[in-house]
RNA sequence: GGCGCGGUGGCAGAGUGGUUAUGCAGCGGACUGCAACUCCGUGUACGCCGGUUCGAUUCCGACCCGCGCCUCCA
């Protein structure tokens, strides 16, 4: 039984897909206006985990992670480079793909572009104009909250508590001061489409429902994204899906907590971010992937090189025990994952990673001591509890001989396996004093040796 | 002002009305030529004050502290 925390309903509910035969997940993706950090990242991962949990679980699962490639930050992204907003839009939608895909996320069923679905957003806008929900105004078209009963139910406020706390300058055009943008009119030196109100380009929002509608249909399973979109954004998509179509639009909402930096939220507009690309520079994305889900995704996350440097060692605990001593243990093609493992058990609470990290470890201490016979079984039950996190997918020997940020100066495998042979040579000499001199030379290059029956093992780091 | 979240051992971080979280780091031991890895053992904990209870870190209330959202943001 699955239970997933439902922002919607502010507990733990017990996951019901509308249609277990296809099971629909959407997730917000980035704007692609520059390089991700690792913020953005959080989402990916804990929702790719999702995704793995549910794909065990149901025949089928559709899952949809947009890309924003219209967005007035790109167009203020084009002006300072002078790229063409295809240009710019393209070569950072490829970043993403690679970054991800370093943090080893799947790739969804999906992805797609709000500029290639224009027209669909366009033709929702029109039904809302049509059902009442919406008017134009100054080549504006608004979205009216007052029209939607519950507008406010995903973040728990009201229209008269926003009205307080305003601080923003209401637009004239608006009939509400917290109606919202569905179409805008775009300068000749903008990017825009032809639509029933000019030329013009779409407002936030809309894409995302309108790819929802397109893909996915009317009401979908579960909607994820970070915290700081229940509002305004998924706030104001319930009110388009639900009215446009006069549906729930989303069953289950769910939301990532922040990455901190110094206990402080980390976002674009503070400064304080940390590229994906550039700690990609430094530690392999299995160590990133792995310091993300090491705690809740729904707390806070402070992220430091401690952290970094915790998630590295843990990994290394683990592939440690894949790795095995002495001689070469297959795993059992034929194991499988039980229901009741508590590597499953743990995801099925809400995702508890750090719980199902934990239950890793204790399948790799049954690994690290039990009898020969034993292992096949025992090291592909780690292999598939880790799976489900998407981690410890490398072979264990290129884990720790491909680590970077080891030592200064860094050696190529060859020199290595020439040191360690003339140590061995030395060893059988008994001349135990250039044993040593080898293997505090190659740990200061930053490789570990480590004497074993079958031979004698380095890694680096 | 409105709404919401959190304070756990040196660090990270789960969880529970009474019994070991887990990992990293530390300490002792086994193994090893010495190490590394691994194994065995071990110490340090639940913000503060009340209440409920036979018993609370876990439930309830107040308080202190930190953080987030209130139309840029994962």
């Amino acid at each position: 039984m699955l239970t997933l925390h439902n922002t919607l309903t502010g507990q733990k509910d017990v996951f019901q897909p509308l249609d277990p035969e296809r099971v629909t997940l959407y997730v917000c993706g980035p704007t692609v206006y520059n390089y991700v950090h690792i913020g953005n990242a959080r989402p990916v991962v804990v929702f790719d985990v999702l995704y793995r949990l549910l794909a065990r679980l149901y025949p089928k699962v559709v899952y949809a992670r947009n890309i924003t490639d219209i967005d007035d930050k790109i167009i203020n992204a084009c002006a300072d480079t002078g790229e063409s907003m295809e240009a710019l839009t393209g070569r950072f939608t490829a970043a993403f793909r690679e970054d991800m895909a370093a943090l080893g996320a799947l790739e969804p069923s999906i992805t797609p572009l709000a500029t290639d679905h224009i027209g669909d957003m366009i033709a929702m806008i029109e039904t809302l104009i049509a059902k009442g929900h919406a008017y134009e105004s100054q080549g504006h078209v608004l979205f009216a909250v007052e029209s939607m009963p519950d507008y406010g139910k995903l973040s728990g406020r009201n229209l008269e508590d926003m009205l307080a706390g305003a601080r923003v300058e209401v637009a004239d055009y608006k009939r509400h001061p917290g109606d919202f943008v569905l179409w805008k009119p775009s300068e000749a030196d903008q990017p825009g489409w032809d639509s029933p109100w000019g030329r013009g380009r779409p407002g936030w929002h809309i894409e995302c429902s309108a790819m929802i509608h397109r893909h996915l249909g009317d009401v979908i399973d579960i909607h994820g994204g970070g915290q700081d979109l229940i509002f305004p954004h998924h706030e104001n998509e319930i009110a388009q899906g639900c009215c446009a179509h006069g549906t729930e639009y989303v069953r289950y909402w769910m939301h990532n907590g922040y990455i901190n930096i110094d206990g402080e939220k980390m976002s674009k507009s503070l400064g304080n971010f940390r590229l994906v690309r550039d700690l990609l520079q430094h530690y392999p994305g299995e160590v990133l992937r792995f310091a993300l889900l090491s705690s809740h995704y729904r707390s806070p996350l402070n992220f430091s090189v401690e952290l970094l440097e915790q998630a590295r060692s843990s990994l290394d605990s683990l592939y440690y025990a894949l790795l095995g001593r002495g001689r070469i243990v297959r795993a059992d093609p034929d194991y499988r994952l039980p229901d009741d493992h508590p590597v499953v058990t743990a995801l099925l609470d809400d995702l508890n990673t750090a719980e199902a990290i934990s239950a890793l470890h204790a399948v790799a201490a049954r690994l690290n001591k039990a009898e020969p016979d034993d292992k096949p079984a025992l090291k592909a039950e780690l292999l598939a509890g880790a799976g489900l996190l998407g981690l410890l997918a490398a072979d264990p020997t290129g884990w720790f001989q491909n680590k970077q940020g080891g030592g200064e100066d860094e050696l190529d495998s060859a020199t290595i396996d020439a040191l360690v042979e003339e140590r061995n040579q030395a060893k059988k000499d008994r001349d135990f004093a250039r044993a040593d001199e080898i293997r505090d030379q190659l740990k200061n290059a930053g490789v570990q040796l480590e004497d074993t029956r079958e031979g004698t093992r380095w890694t680096r780091g």
